[in-house]
This record gives C-alpha cells, sequence and structure tokens, in this order.
DNA sequence: AAGAATCATTCACGCTCTGAATTGATGGAC
DNA sequence: GTCCATCAATTCAGAGCGTGAATGATTCTT
C-alpha cells in the first residue's frame, strides 16, 4: 500500500484542519477563533503573570499577532492589560472573571466535538487516544 | 481540570497544524505544498479518472483551488489533463509516472515524519493511533 | 433550436499571519 | 548623571492562501 493518505502525520494534518473548521463554527457565537481560545488557555495555565512576548513564544505565534488577539480580547473584556510595575515596557495579560467563563463555554464546546467525532470510539480507546495525543503534543514542544 | 487543551479536538488541531508545517518543510524540496500531495494522493486512489469538480468535493475545496493546483502539478509534469471525450467540458486528470515517482518520494517523507513523531511511543500504541486516526477520518467524511 | 444547467477557468477580494519600522522603557558603561 | 545598546509592545504594509462571482465553452431538456 504505502499510501501518504494512511500515514499517522498526513491524517493529524487533515483531521486537524477539520477540528480546527469545526471548533470555530462553535465559538463563532461568543466572536472568538481557535487562536483567542488558545492564548486564553495559556493565560489560565501559566504559572506566573505572562508578557505578551513569553506568550508569543509559548503558542508559536509572532508576537505582532499576540498584540491583535489580546486587543480583541480586551474588546471583549475576557483579558485585562496590566503595565508590570517592576518592567514597564511588559504587558501583563490576565484573565478576566468574564473571561474565566468565557474559556469555560469554548471548553464545553470543545467538549461536545470530542464526544460528537470519538461517538464510534469505545471508552478505552477514547481514554488511550487522548493519552497518546498529550504524549505526541510534548514530543513536538507544545505547551501542556 | 476541565481544560480546553486537553480536549482530543482541540489536541488534533494544534498537532495537526504542526504536522501540516512540519510535512511541508519535508516537500518543499519538491516544490510542493500537502494539498498538491493531497490531490496527488487522490488521483491515485481514485477508481475512475476524476473531473475536478469531483475532486474538488473529495478534497473539501473550491474548484478553482483544484484549478490552480493542477495548473501547478502540470507545470511540474506530475499530471496530465485530458478532455473527456464524452463530455468535452470535463477535464480528467491522471497521474504521470513522474507524479507518481513524485507521490511515493512525498509517502516517504510523511512516513519519516511518522517515526519522529511517534519515537517515544511503543509498537502496539502507533498501530492503536493509526487505526483509530484512520476510523475518526472515516467518520468525518474523508476520504481514505 | 432555445434556454437552462454544468464544468473549467479567471479574477478581484478577504482573511490571516509575518517581518520591518516605530515608540517608549530599561540598564549597563563610563 | 548621561549616553546608548537592548528589549517590549505596537503599527503597518505586504505575502500567501483560499473563496465566490463572473465568463466562456459544452451539454442537457423540451
Amino acid at each position: 500500500m504505502n499510501d501518504v493518505k494512511q500515514t499517522i502525520a498526513f491524517r493529524l494534518g487533515t483531521l486537524g484542519a477539520v477540528m480546527q473548521d469545526r471548533f470555530a463554527s462553535k465559538i463563532e457565537f461568543y466572536d472568538l477563533k481557535p487562536k483567542h481560545v488558545g492564548l486564553m488557555a495559556a493565560l489560565k495555565g501559566g504559572t506566573a503573570a505572562a508578557s505578551q512576548q513569553d506568550l508569543a513564544a509559548r503558542l508559536g505565534v509572532a508576537p505582532s499577532l499576540v498584540v491583535a488577539l489580546a486587543d480583541h480580547l480586551e474588546r471583549l473584556g475576557a483579558v485585562e492589560r496590566v503595565r508590570d510595575p517592576g518592567d514597564r515596557r511588559r504587558q501583563t495579560l490576565t484573565l478576566t472573571e468574564h473571561g474565566v467563563a468565557l474559556l469555560a463555554r469554548c471548553a464545553a464546546a470543545a467538549g461536545e466535538l470530542d464526544d460528537e467525532i470519538t461517538a464510534s470510539l469505545a471508552a478505552s480507546e477514547r481514554a488511550a487516544l487522548r493519552d497518546t495525543l498529550g504524549r505526541l503534543a510534548a514530543g513536538v514542544g507544545l505547551p501542556s
């Protein structure tokens, strides 16, 4: 056989694109895109208050994109920009209560999506998949 | 916990993006992008000679994009456009020998990528992952 | 034979993201 | 204390990728 379409890499690529699209549809109502959710999730997970540069590095995007994402989230009242008093060049982003609530809704949407696409999988398979994907993500240096 | 980042959907999305990027880097040398490979793979898998509209539907993209992809592949000598004599509106695309060879190299590149990212997985896990991803892809209507 | 439908193609546009230039703040050299 | 190299955030122009509407050629319907 030796078919490209049956490699893990190619399947991850195409499935990933579909997931992004479907997730985008689900959160469209909140005026959010997947990257906004990624940014909010990074804020929640972050141990210390994060500068925008750190976030850009964590998300693997250009700092200028973080500016645009933060602008939008700030307009929605989901994050707050606060000048770091110790180093006033830095803007530290923090999730507001509304941001926490929004993020929870996005998590719920992602959960629904999980249920939809894994409907035909046994519970054990689903757990195994979740675990394996987590390890792959860690392996390529994605924030967990 | 209830974290977005740990859902299957979100992980598939981010991992998928990484895979696309890495795969793109590997095939850049052949002057190809992932979508070109998707098109060639669809041509190989297709039972009958495929019209560009069919291919667009199969790949889930606009017909005008198939035109651009086919233009590029034709320039590379990887595919040939032949007017369907039965219905001269249709262009049927077929892989040339060079196209077959190119596709094989891309399959090899994808295989390498598989090895790289699943290096930390047991062989049984890798097989399970491949199988599960295949079923998910089928579930969302992706061509197998 | 006329008109509606279908396929490929072209083209203008929207969206997303990046990289370079700008502004404001910091910190070390002297 | 004053320069000046460095760094963070921001703005902005532009590249890249994809879509959807218009065009032209062909086929189907009646």
